[in-house]
DNA sequence: CTGTGGATTTGCT
DNA sequence: GCAAATCCACAGG
């Protein structure tokens, strides 16, 4: 065993196994739990980045009643939104106020929409540059770098031109999620962050996280 | 074609 | 605690 060319920050091995899309071809609260703990990897030509999900929330399809006025595929099907309606384990990547994106997953069947935002990873690969995508220093707190939906998609590199609508289960996608054999533990679950007020959906439990994580975003955990 | 507001983050008070 | 930053999808005319 001639010491094969050693990785010196080589791209080789991904963390774990590849998804399958049956993973996703269920309703979004369902597909919510089962994803905490799994791992987001993206794999760019010089660098492995990846994350434990550790923070998610569940946006439903229209053929729910009562619907998810808080989903974007609420009024139907747009040219934004077409991920959504479409098969499970896609990506579906938007911008936000200009200046961030937050990204998501589909769920549910072609035809019938759901979706799963990535609310917060735990940094597991790649950390420094994480923080360089981040524009912050080296050594920068896990919570800084992938702690809320628009930071996990900066750390990660993530941007709806080069992302939106790519296929996380397919082997060759520079996108995916794996299973390494983490167990989650307790789940808090709680209302939907960032929900208009006037939203009939403001208090849905469709927040799932890992109870007591340090890189888990938004208001303090309640005691459970 | 134009007006509006958003599944956010950051920095300043 | 609050408001700015700053783009684009979408709805309405």
């Amino acid at each position: 065993m001639a010491a094969k060319k050693q990785s010196r920050g080589n791209v080789g091995e991904l963390p774990g196994k590849l998804l399958a899309r049956s993973f996703f071809e269920a309703s979004p609260e369902h597909v919510s739990l089962a994803l905490l703990g799994k791992v987001l990897t993206h794999k760019t030509k010089q660098r492995l980045l990846a994350g434990r999900i550790v923070e998610v929330e569940a946006y439903l399809g229209p053929h729910n009643d009562p619907p998810d006025a808080a989903a974007h595929s609420y009024r139907g099907p747009t040219p934004r939104n077409q991920v959504i309606f479409g098969p499970a384990g896609y990506a579906y990547v938007y911008s936000i106020y200009g200046r961030y994106f937050c990204a998501n997953i589909s769920c549910e069947i072609e035809g019938q929409a759901g979706c799963v935002l990535l609310r917060a990873l735990e940094p597991m690969l790649g950390l420094d540059q994480m923080a360089r995508n981040r524009g912050l220093e080296p050594g920068a707190a896990a919570k800084d770098l992938t702690s809320g939906p628009s930071r996990l998609c900066q750390a990660l590199g993530l941007t709806r031109e080069l992302h939106n609508g790519l296929d996380l289960v397919d082997k060759k996608s520079p996108l995916q999620v794996r299973d390494d054999g983490f167990l989650a533990g307790r789940v808090v679950t709680t209302a939907r962050i960032g929900i208009n007020p006037a939203n009939p959906a403001l208090e849905w439990p469709l927040r799932f996280a890992l109870a007591g994580h340090p890189c888990v975003s938004g208001p303090k955990q309640m005691r459970g």
